[in-house]
DNA sequence: GATACGTGGAA
DNA sequence: TTTCCAAGTAT
């Protein structure tokens, strides 16, 4: 009698795989600043502002930007009353800055659309800005308990290998969301994601999974091959291809520097930039590139170069140098920045380097930085 | 479906 | 040094 109504021990030989990996993460569940106590939920506000800091981002490189917006924008209402500029300059150096602008955006429309409150429904999760499938689900999971499926890199890789799934990425997302969603239990299915996450995070791993420790190993499929790193199998990546430029260091004598701010789409949209020559393929350099200089000035070419590899090209810049008089106005769409006031601007990390090539000491903090 | 979109750490 | 990758989304 009594026994039935007690949790099946994880080594219950019916068991279902969701049965045994909750108990599993029951004992191993990762600590994490946006999880809530095991049993409770998590603030709504808190798992979107850390599912959009995790996107293709590492737990390690999101922790200090988590705080410190979390710190200064302590609910969702907080942050869409915030300039956008701010949640740029605040964003600088975790890349993605698309991110930053749609998790603004989706700020103000909870605020807009549902009162300040997220949706406790993945489709009205799905219509907000920044939030894709994988995000509503994880949402809807892991903040409300609504038994979405949500399927992110590790969860690939674990469903992959648990069926040894053969069709090579992305092609097989098709199958792995259905594989996934045939795992997810009707309860617990926030901590059915997590412990999947976790799983893949600590013991199913991209290179060298432990399997001597894995709960599923019984039920693995590439595990019995002998096999489990080969899958996921992906389609083979094209190679980046190199474009080059100039990047124009103009420093008054009160130690100001010249910057100006990206377009608002494309690369680093709307993030603050030391003035350059377009970036180009090697052979497309242009034939003056002083004509590209913000103004006129002695520019000197520092020595070495600053090397920047983006996710779809590898970029090599020179830094020319040039000292300004103190009262030197900034040209039309420009503006002069000192040091100490770098932390108000939306700084790229590539951008930091060129400050500190040229010279420029404090272009070295930000929230990966502190 | 393919491509654009950052960054820094690990092997 | 090079390659891969880390809780994807928008177009």
């Amino acid at each position: 009698m009594t026994e039935t109504l007690s949790p099946r021990p994880q080594t219950d030989p019916i068991a279902t795989p969701a049965e045994t990996l909750l108990a599993w993460y029951d004992r191993n569940r990762r600590r994490l600043p946006w999880r809530a106590e095991p049993g409770r939920r998590a603030d709504p506000y808190h798992v979107f502002l850390s599912e959009i800091m995790l996107q293709q981002t590492t737990v390690k490189a999101v922790g200090p930007y988590f705080s410190a917006f979390l710190t200064r924008w302590p609910t969702v209402a907080d942050l869409a009353a915030a300039p956008l500029d701010q949640v740029l300059s605040a964003w600088a150096g975790l890349g993605y800055y698309a991110r930053a602008r749609n998790l603004h955006a989706c700020a103000k429309a909870v605020v807009a659309r549902h009162g300040g409150r997220f949706p406790a429904d993945e489709a009205a999760l799905r219509d907000l800005p920044g939030i894709g499938p994988y995000t509503s689900a994880a949402i809807a999971a892991i903040a409300f308990d609504i038994p979405a499926s949500p399927v992110d890199g590790n969860i690939e890789r674990v469903v992959s290998r648990l069926h040894a799934i053969a069709t090579p990425l992305p092609k097989a997302k098709t199958e792995i969301r259905q594989r996934a969603a045939a795992l997810t239990p009707r309860l617990r299915a926030g901590d059915f994601a997590q412990a999947m996450m976790d799983l893949g995070a600590t013991i199913c791993t991209p290179r060298s999974p432990v399997c001597g420790l894995c709960p599923l190993d019984a039920g693995c499929t590439a595990r019995a091959l002998g096999t489990p790193s080969l899958y996921p199998v992906k389609t083979p990546k094209t190679a980046k291809p190199a474009r080059t430029g100039i990047a124009f260091l103009a420093v008054r004598a009160d130690g100001a520097v010249l910057l100006r701010t990206r377009p608002d789409t494309g690369l680093l949209a709307g993030m603050t930039e030391v003035p350059s020559t377009p970036w180009s393929r090697a052979e497309e350099v242009p034939a003056s590139p002083a004509a590209h200089a913000p103004l006129p000035a002695t520019w000197r070419a520092l020595p070495g170069q600053v090397l920047h590899v983006f996710t779809h090209f590898a970029l090599d810049l020179a830094v020319w140098r040039a000292e300004l008089p103190a009262q030197t106005a900034a040209p039309t769409g420009h503006f002069w920045v000192r040091p100490a006031d770098f932390g108000t601007q939306a700084l790229p990390s590539v951008m930091r380097k060129v400050l500190v090539h040229g010279g420029i000491q404090a272009a070295i903090t930000t929230s990966r930085a502190r």
